[in-house]
DNA sequence: CGCTGTCAAGTAATG
DNA sequence: CATTACTTGACAGCG
């Protein structure tokens, strides 16, 4: 028997005021002539972020939701090249420290997907630093939560640069690079334009990753169009995670816009996915990616609840009867 | 107050 | 080779 829990992305479409990304940009930061002042309102925005990433926690809590992806716009600028030397840690320590605990204390899964500009497979050594200190603050965050970093961060393969092959063997060769216990903080996603659930595996199998599964990036760019049949391989590669299996659902916008995340995610498309995989493994993680965000989780629930097939354990986690 | 253009960052696709 | 799309929330400026 497979035990499912459902996630959601960042931010919520019920709070009111309790944005986690706010953000002040580069320009704006210049344009304040003492930058001390200008370093203590990036602080009072990091704060405010972390404040409401609190308040999305207490409102997952009271809504039975034990799995969260945090923004990854906690501190604005942390890694900004013209920032170096900030240390954009020490006035956060205490709201790191109290949020990490509210989740440890609540049996919460909490983790980061850094966006598109970390590129571990770059032929650019700058592109790959950059990546390097934008993983670094990643980590940092977590380690002042309190929270093991372990398999917190998802990351795609990088960049095709008109030879798949040979880039996905420089991922390989850079993975040397980098720094142990970043290494292990990270898992791998395949993606929606170059790498496949199948170039991810080879990866995930040779640097012994986590192999997260994104069931609409496989709709959209596979080799075999059978995700089953590789399905036992995902599986194994979490046998030495201390966390539970964790996929990614979402379902097209339009046929227009497929790779587009559309409002709500399509519930018969999920169900179909809760039976093929219904115990293979002892728990899956289902992190719904979808624009309306809590509220498109929430609908999930709904449809599932008036499914004779599903039997609710909570008010986001079931089990699949038949 | 509501609308629009802009914003640190990379890569792929398009022209 | 140069520009746009991707995706995307927040903010500043403007009417």
């Amino acid at each position: 028997m497979t035990l499912f829990r459902l996630g959601y992305v960042a931010m919520s479409m019920h709070l009111q005021n309790a944005s986690p990304s706010q953000t002040m940009t580069y320009k704006r930061f210049q344009q304040i002539p003492d930058r001390e002042a200008g370093l203590n309102k990036l602080a009072r925005i990091a704060q405010s972020n972390l404040h409401n990433c609190l308040r999305l926690l207490k409102h997952n809590k009271s809504h039975g939701i034990k799995f969260f992806r945090f923004s990854s716009k906690l501190v604005p600028l942390a890694t900004h090249e013209e920032l170096k030397g900030w240390n954009y840690i020490s006035p956060i320590k205490e709201d790191l420290q109290e949020l990490g605990a509210f989740a440890k204390k609540n049996g919460m899964r909490v983790d980061f997907h850094p966006d598109h500009f970390v590129v571990l497979n770059s032929p650019n050594k700058d592109i790959l630093k950059t990546s390097l200190q934008v993983l670094k603050y990643h980590y940092l965050l977590l380690h002042h939560m309190g929270i093991e970093p372990a398999h917190r961060c998802v990351l795609h393969l990088g960049g095709k640069y008109q030879d798949k092959e040979s880039s996905l063997e420089r991922l390989i060769e850079n993975w040397m690079k980098v720094p142990s216990d970043i290494q292990k903080m990270i898992m791998i996603e395949n993606d929606d334009t170059s790498y496949t659930l199948e170039d991810c595996l080879y990866v995930c199998e040779k640097l012994n990753l986590p192999q997260i599964f994104d069931l609409h990036h496989h709709m959209a760019n596979h080799a075999d169009p059978q995700w089953e049949n590789h399905w036992s391989r995902v599986v194994k590669t979490w046998s030495h995670s201390k966390l539970p299996l964790k996929m990614h659902i979402s379902s097209p916008r339009s046929d227009d816009a497929f790779k587009s995340h559309a409002d709500f995610v399509d519930p018969t498309m999920f169900l179909d996915f809760v039976e093929k995989v219904n115990g293979s493994v002892s728990q899956i993680d289902c992190m719904i990616e979808a624009k309306q965000k809590d509220e498109a989780l929430f609908r999930l629930v709904e449809a599932l609840e008036s499914d004779s097939r599903i039997e609710m354990k909570s008010e986001s986690t079931f089990i699949w009867k038949g």
